[in-house]
DNA sequence: AAAACAGTTGACTAGTCAGTCAAGCAAACG
DNA sequence: CGTTTGCTTGACTGACTAGTCAACTGTTTT
């Protein structure tokens, strides 16, 4: 399953081959057929041990003992550093994978696109816990967590969905500010 | 080249054949590599066609006679009952057909990818000179122009790749408001 | 009329794809 | 011991892929 994340998000979902994989995976097709129906299924597999393998630092980034807005500014910063250090590695830089594969074949296999959309949410909810916190807080004006947890998920993942696009992370490099100034706070940060 | 975007927006690039753009468009396959090298060079010309076919409207939604807040919402509502109506045809939300090209193959296929580049960048313009207009105006406060759009262009990216993904326009309900707030112009618009 | 030109056609190649399957293996179980 | 169970293997299928090509059309030029 790291072996199907990996490849299909350096490449895409329908250019990755079921043999690549083995092959990556150093397994035979006839194995991996044991184990799964079809290539979807395992994408949705790979989807969720993806997403749990990244769980425990999501909690640690965004731990409640961490002030709400650097909660967001740390995420922001460890997504940059990950992409530069990918990029460094295979020449590319990848943006989001559960971004990149919904939007390829959330059309086609619902499915995926289903368990791509979960993620995402879980995703916002850490968002939208931070943003609630800050609020309480009263470092940032925002009574409408989840909808401004939503605008901020639409923000990050149309930034990473650039940067793949010019296989550039510039439009990274401010992510964290980007963000801040979204939700209002940017004056707090500008002024650090 | 019409048929070409229409398949592969509402599937995928990996899964568009060369035989069923011959066949919607109603040529030969023959015919088809006798005016294009491959099927890349094909996407190529397709997304700039495509891009050419929608420039007029654009011109037309951020003409200069409109006051500058009014074109990006009036732009927004525009893509909104555009995806509305593709929704209604084709049963999917099919989002930002650039976007969702260049994430795909952006990182296997650079000529397609810097097209679609080009393209999100001539967008982006769009966006800037509104927003150049409207912080003239006073109607926003937004110095840097450029990069303020360029923010506009992920949060709009990330809202369309998100209703693709959960097959819903919901995202894109509120992409105007969202935009006003994201630039700071909020107040003028829930007051009106 | 003859030749050049622009475009069309459908059959073809050679390779890849997801998915199958019968036979095999080694360890656990009775 | 024999048998069942969980897993592996590699050869296989049939459908589909991008791209090719020589022969064919109709039109224009000389």
């Amino acid at each position: 399953m790291n072996a199907a994340m990996d490849l299909i998000w350096e490449n895409s979902y329908g250019t990755t081959s079921v043999d690549a994989i083995c092959e990556k995976a150093g397994a035979k097709k006839g194995s991996f057929y044991y184990f799964f129906e079809s290539k979807s299924e395992l994408a949705v597999a790979a989807l969720e041990a993806d997403w749990q393998r990244k769980k425990a630092r999501m909690d640690e980034i965004f731990s409640a003992a961490v002030p709400p807005l650097d909660r967001l500014s740390n995420y922001f910063q460890h997504v940059y550093e990950g992409q530069k250090k990918r990029h460094g590695e295979c020449g590319s830089v990848l943006g989001c994978p559960y971004c990149t594969l919904g939007c390829e074949i959330g059309t086609q296999d619902r499915a995926i696109g289903d368990q791509v959309h979960k993620i995402l949410d879980r995703n916002a909810r850490y968002f939208e816990s931070a943003i609630r916190d800050a609020h309480a807080q009263g470092l940032i004006s925002a009574p409408d967590a989840k909808t401004r947890a939503q605008m901020l998920v639409a923000f990050f993942q149309g930034s990473l969905a650039q940067a793949r696009i010019e296989n550039d992370v510039r439009p990274l490099r401010s992510l964290a500010a980007g963000a801040l100034e979204l939700l209002g706070a940017a004056s707090q940060l500008s002024a650090k």
